[in-house]
DNA sequence: TTTAATTACGTGTACATACATCTATTTTTT
DNA sequence: AAAAAATAGATGTATGTACACGTAATTAAA
């Protein structure tokens, strides 16, 4: 009895080979960057056989959500889930890759408008596919389950 | 009724401007990468005033957790959030700035062996104080609501 | 309308991540 | 004991983050 209990707490304390915490929301700010990284791997263990890192995968993703219109920087940016990515550099390399194209906007000329070309598409759904399995086999949370943990994630942030 | 409710559901999907999730598991894991980003910014802006990164700050929490007794590179790295953090690099950092003290072991000549300064337990000890402080004001979430996070996280991870 | 403020975004720097490789030790094998 | 394997950690490279600053273009103010 006591060992099955320990066996299942001692999860993030393994991780992270520490078992002194503050209080239950300590851990839970430590289980979630700990979470946040187990689940950043997993994703970039896919990406990696396409030569995509995770945020290169972010930026197809977001202008392939507005296909086939184009998107300015700024838009890309404020879409990002780490919101003081540096974009413009993110976009250097899709373009180096031709997976997107870059062009001055026509109608503001201090705007960068980019397009997510046919190759980026293909590599984003070949991709995606491969990380949808990948998350089926790996991340074993129901949805009713996944539901109750995005309600307490917003309680964590709701003062700001 | 309809605006309080959307209101409530708004916070992920003002962040990252969007609204079409697959599901609520793919929402979930864009809630973690978010959340986890959330926090990692309020605690490092307390750590600015102290010149310390996130990095660096966990690097002098875990060697205080061992003081007096000094930690290997190997140690300290196993015990890291991010797993793949570079260790020795973050302690090139904390050596310059006589936070931690650098020297080989004398057992293993392999090993470097790394302690904590006088200085580093003393800027340790202020960053903390205002973590914490920034935490009570910032992160609104109980402990029994911590619990329930921390359950339902470890679920998210538990088949690897 | 001329100046001032704002905006978009590129770019430089310091720090960190992810990963491969190198060197110096130590341990294991033969 | 000599050779091979393993280990610790330093270091190089590509990429990303965080932030400051510069430049060009646009908008607002005087």
């Amino acid at each position: 009895m006591y060992v099955h209990t320990f066996a299942l707490l001692m999860k993030l304390e393994q991780a992270i080979q520490s078992t002194k915490f503050k209080n239950e929301v300590q851990k839970a700010s430590l289980n979630v960057l700990y979470t946040a990284w187990w689940l950043k791997n997993l994703v970039s263990q896919e990406l990696k056989e396409f030569g995509l890192t995770h945020e290169q995968y972010n930026v197809l993703r977001i202008l392939k959500g507005k296909y086939p219109d184009q998107m300015c920087v700024r838009d890309i940016a404020c879409r990002m889930i780490e919101q003081n990515s540096n974009v413009p550099r993110i976009i250097d390399r899709l373009v180096i890759k031709k997976l997107v194209k870059r062009a001055t906007s026509l109608e503001d000329k201090r705007e960068t408008v980019i397009t997510i070309t046919q190759a980026g598409i293909s590599i984003l759904e070949s991709s995606t596919l491969a990380i949808d399995t990948k998350y089926v086999n790996s991340v074993s949370i129901t949805e009713t389950d996944a539901t109750m943990l995005n309600s307490l994630l917003e309680k964590v942030r709701e003062k700001e």
